[in-house]
DNA sequence: CTGCGTATATTCGTAGACGAGTATTCGGCA
DNA sequence: TGCCGAATACTCGTCTACGAATATACGCAG
């Protein structure tokens, strides 16, 4: 099958990035990942954690050093990381950052089938929407501020989030306001679509062979 | 477990979407869906087809009407929607479009582990980015030209894409200058670990203890 | 000193996603 | 008319993600 990366699971970076810092056991790559909000920053689920940490193990991204028990508590294996994983951590960041990949927004597949929907009911939608962002960005600016004493490099994926969001709150709203005003061509169509039933004549073409997009 | 949807899979949305306007059988939706374009507004595996439309039925969200053959063509289900799928399908999108969720794009991961390379490796990716990022703009814009016939509202998901990707790429670009000349705060000493391997004392305590987001 | 909530640390079962494979038919062309 | 490649239509087995369950230790209130 030939996957792209033999550890997918971003979770498997987090983990890299974790003990290429220093050596640690699983459970303590999760509390300093949690404690750095990688949480934030990606996609990461506990569940999956001593999956993946065997996986790294397996394809010799990561190696035990130690093994024992301190205290009374579980017996802990200690890992850290390889030059092959040094190695695929440096690489798949350099992907992640310099290769723009499609990406699925909950939301542009919302878009895609809001005609199901009636353009009144959209439009109250987005407005629901543009509050719920703005609660968001006012968020992110918060947390931006807290750390004022961070330097900004150090936040730079919280500033990307900030700007994204603004981004799309921009674009709700001039979109919205031409759905208020009446103005964005087609509403007509679209709403005696969602009247009648019926597609609209000069779209049924359309509707029928599907707006093929290239 | 009681998950949020019975049907979770994004392909759940778009085959309702697709037997919503008539009845189909399952390779029919596939077409259908393929011509309009639906690969690029959502995240879809054909190889998921079968499972998530025996998933639908068994949730009662379409039903069978008919299955027989036709030619000499093996044999075929064709479903329709129910009130149940109508509803969960409409249920669907108003969550998508009217409740924004936190998203993980690609290179908000990235950004955050950005720290493992050197700033020069970065600012010579972000340039790759943009080139790419530059790419796919006009390629929206250009498939926006080709249907210049089709009123916009038939085509938001594309602009809102469209819109989305701009605001990275320039996003991207105001980054890169404070890259380039200088100016960004924290570079020195990102510079001074990524050449000594060393953490600089003003940052070790940030580090170690992680900068907390909240 | 005893009980209990919280943090520590890990295992396991299973639902479901999806790649790869299979079988049949059709159209066209030699 | 017979062959081949493309399109049609679907099945299956693998693999993994991850939720939920488990178990022990620690601190502190009573």
């Amino acid at each position: 099958m030939a996957q792209r990366r033999k550890v997918g699971n971003m979770l498997g970076l987090a983990v890299l990035s974790a003990v290429a810092g220093r050596p640690m056991h699983p459970y303590e790559m999760a509390s300093v990942l949690r404690a750095r909000g990688k949480d934030d920053d990606m996609k990461l689920k506990w569940g999956s954690l001593y999956t993946v940490v065997g996986n790294l193990e397996k394809h010799g991204f990561i190696e035990a050093v130690e093994s024992g028990r301190q205290g009374g508590r579980p017996e802990r294996t200690v890992y850290r990381i390889t030059d092959a994983g040094y190695g695929e951590m440096a690489d798949w960041v350099r992907e992640l950052i310099g290769v723009p990949e499609p990406e699925f927004p909950r939301f542009k597949a919302g878009l895609s089938v809001m005609g199901v929907l009636s353009p009144d009911e959209v439009t109250a939608l987005l407005l629901e929407r543009i509050a719920l962002l703005e609660k968001r960005v006012a968020h992110l600016r918060a947390t931006l501020a807290e750390h004022g004493d961070v330097p900004r490099v150090f936040l730079i994926e919280t500033e990307y989030d900030l700007a994204m969001h603004e981004a799309e709150a921009a674009w709700v709203r001039a979109m919205l306001a031409e759905f208020t005003d009446g103005s964005l061509p087609g509403l007509a169509e679209w709403r005696e679509f969602h009247r009648t039933g019926a597609v609209p004549p000069e779209l049924a073409d359309l509707a029928e062979r599907g707006a093929t997009k290239d």
